[in-house]
DNA sequence: AAAGTAACCTGCCCGC
DNA sequence: TGCGGGCAGGTTACTT
């Protein structure tokens, strides 16, 4: 579920509560989710630490601690964190479909506030690392899309050197981190690009057209707090719906009608994904 | 070596 | 009403 702009709006609501708040006792449902390290150590080494920083990496929280540690959570496909503070309630979030047995960790703060990991799916990942360390899929990631390194020219260049379709381009982790599969197809609809051309056969302007979209396009869902479906399993750390689905224009809208021409939209599989097109627009 | 497929999970929706 | 199949915002490991 979560890509960048879902991971950015959880990071940015949880930065206004948490900050600077120290972890007085941990609650683990589920120890697998913990990747590296055994649950008493998990335990042990984050009680007494506080949050001192949260950095996002691609689809990767980064939670920096004091006195040391690094606390890493990617949240798969159906990962939330949310954030209470309101001790008296037992429930995670009345009224929403996230369901309080799917809180599989739960870090308490001092004044009872809590932070609370959800996740139906449970392929969310969590690594404690520890004086500062970082992780060898966190340093392999590619572009960070908003940054001001990522560039039109090192877009294009990595493009040139391509041999694979855009769509897999876009969404591989390695060259741009924290697009996924509805942005992936948002951006290049709204670009005029065919999700199945091959990145070195992109013009300079089909690839600027990418290049633009690609960081208006998660700008903008940033702005309107990520994108929740009709199936509600993506809330922000407030239990807030995002509005970018609102503004989607193919994502799951096969046979729909393109909003632009009017064909029918349809939908490919490419390496196992759904990907929606409109087959006059996009070529 | 690139490309395809299965696996990890739960839940929902659809057709029969 | 229920059962089976397919599908879901991600990633990785194993096959060909």
């Amino acid at each position: 579920m979560p890509e960048l702009p879902e991971v950015e709006t959880i990071r940015r609501g949880l930065e206004k509560e948490v900050i600077g708040k120290r972890i007085v006792k941990i609650q683990i449902k589920n120890y697998l989710l913990i990747k590296n390290i055994s649950v008493h150590e998990f335990s042990s080494r984050l009680k007494g630490s506080s949050i001192k920083n949260i950095k996002r990496r691609g689809k990767f929280f980064i939670f920096v601690l004091a006195p040391r540690d690094n606390l890493i959570i990617h949240l798969g496909m159906s990962g939330i964190i949310l954030y209470r503070d309101d001790p008296e309630k037992t429930k995670a979030l009345p009224f929403s479909k996230i369901k309080e047995n799917h809180n599989h960790i739960i870090f308490f703060f001092e004044d009872n506030s809590r932070m609370i990991y959800n996740d139906v799916r449970r392929f969310g990942k969590i690594w404690l690392l520890k004086n500062g360390k970082t992780l060898p899929c966190i340093e392999s990631l590619g572009f960070e899309p908003l940054g001001y390194k990522f560039t039109f020219e090192s877009f294009y260049g990595l493009l040139q050197k391509n041999k694979k379709n855009i769509k897999s381009f876009l969404m591989n982790q390695k060259n741009i981190a924290g697009i996924g599969n509805i942005y992936a197809n948002e951006i290049l609809f709204l670009s005029g690009i065919h999700p199945l051309r091959k990145s070195n056969s992109l013009t300079f302007n089909e690839a600027k057209k990418i290049y633009l979209n690609t960081r208006n396009i998660l700008r903008q869902a940033i702005e309107l707090g990520g994108t929740t479906m009709n199936d509600e399993s993506y809330l922000d750390s407030g239990g807030k719906k995002g509005s970018f689905g609102e503004t989607i224009m193919v994502y799951g809208k096969k046979g729909r009608n393109c909003p632009l021409c009017e064909k029918p939209l349809e939908i490919i599989k490419i390496d196992n994904r759904s990907t929606f097109l409109c087959p006059g627009c996009q070529k």
